[in-house]
DNA sequence: GTAACCCTTCGAGTCGACTCTAAGGCAAGC
DNA sequence: GCTTGCCTTAGAGTCGACTCGAAGGGTTAC
């Protein structure tokens, strides 16, 4: 077991490449006020494991599809305390729905993309084309090709 | 039951209207070479409801994620014939494969989302915060909120 | 006959989220 | 002592996919 020291300190290019973020992302992100950094004597931000959890999650959110404007106002909602909490939790409401509406229109055009790649499949395997089914089968889909 | 006249001709606008596209889309498009417009005699772009399926189709890959590039390249093999069948075949499978993967990503983040609501949902439920558990039950997705 | 629509070219603007450069300067490791 | 990394501010550049505007002119519907 392999314990992570809680106290060491990553720079940010190192931090950068352990969650995935280019350091200007990082300083972009710390501008826009998703994330803070503490600093060293030298005015040099610094890192911690403790960091990976908080950025994780916003990593998360962006990952739903939520904004960085949307991002910016949680977190202000969040430094406001605990009042806000209803707001948070309809924020991040609404960008469920939104997202799941999205998968399911992306699954939906899934399902026609790979009804498609099957009838190449069909169409690679026996050489001779069949038009006359073709047409059949992509009537199926009011897709033309 | 009302038979649609396949002879009707939709100039620009409302062909648009019909589709969900802007009229500068539909240009813009035509110019990409995605798609083609009729012209009557005077110059005029019109469309058909044969055109809806080719159109509805395209939507349906950029719907999966497929970039402007990706969908023209693919145009471009299918106006090659069916000798570009494998090239095609493979870019579909290409988006397919990524497009599967973000829906993935997305369901991952999704459930961190959700997740989050619960918890807000259990905090507003019974106002007395306890800290205790929350520290825990955070803790489950290394989330520091 | 006049408003609403369509045509062209061509270039500029928008949005979102970075990504990078410049300029000038400190700091740490080998 | 030199490379590499970090600091700042401010602004420019990138990518993708539109979106719009101007200019100048034809067309269609009521």
């Amino acid at each position: 077991m392999t314990a992570l020291d809680p106290e060491k300190r990553y720079r940010i290019g190192e931090f950068g490449a352990l969650v995935g973020l280019s350091t200007y992302t990082l300083r972009y992100y710390e501008d826009e006020g998703l994330i803070r950094a503490r600093r060293d004597e030298n005015d040099q931000r610094y890192y911690t494991v403790n960091d990976i959890g908080w950025i994780g999650f916003l990593l998360h959110l962006k990952g739903t599809g939520m904004k960085l404007t949307e991002l910016k106002q949680y977190v202000k909602w969040r430094a406001q305390g605990d009042q806000t909490i209803p707001q948070r939790r309809d924020l991040l409401e609404q960008v469920r729905e939104a997202s799941l509406a999205e998968i399911r229109e992306r699954e939906a055009s899934l399902k026609v993309l790979s009804h498609k790649i099957d009838w190449y499949d069909g169409k690679l395997d026996h050489q001779i084309a069949d038009n006359e089914s073709f047409a059949e089968y992509l009537s199926q889909f009011s897709d033309q090709d």
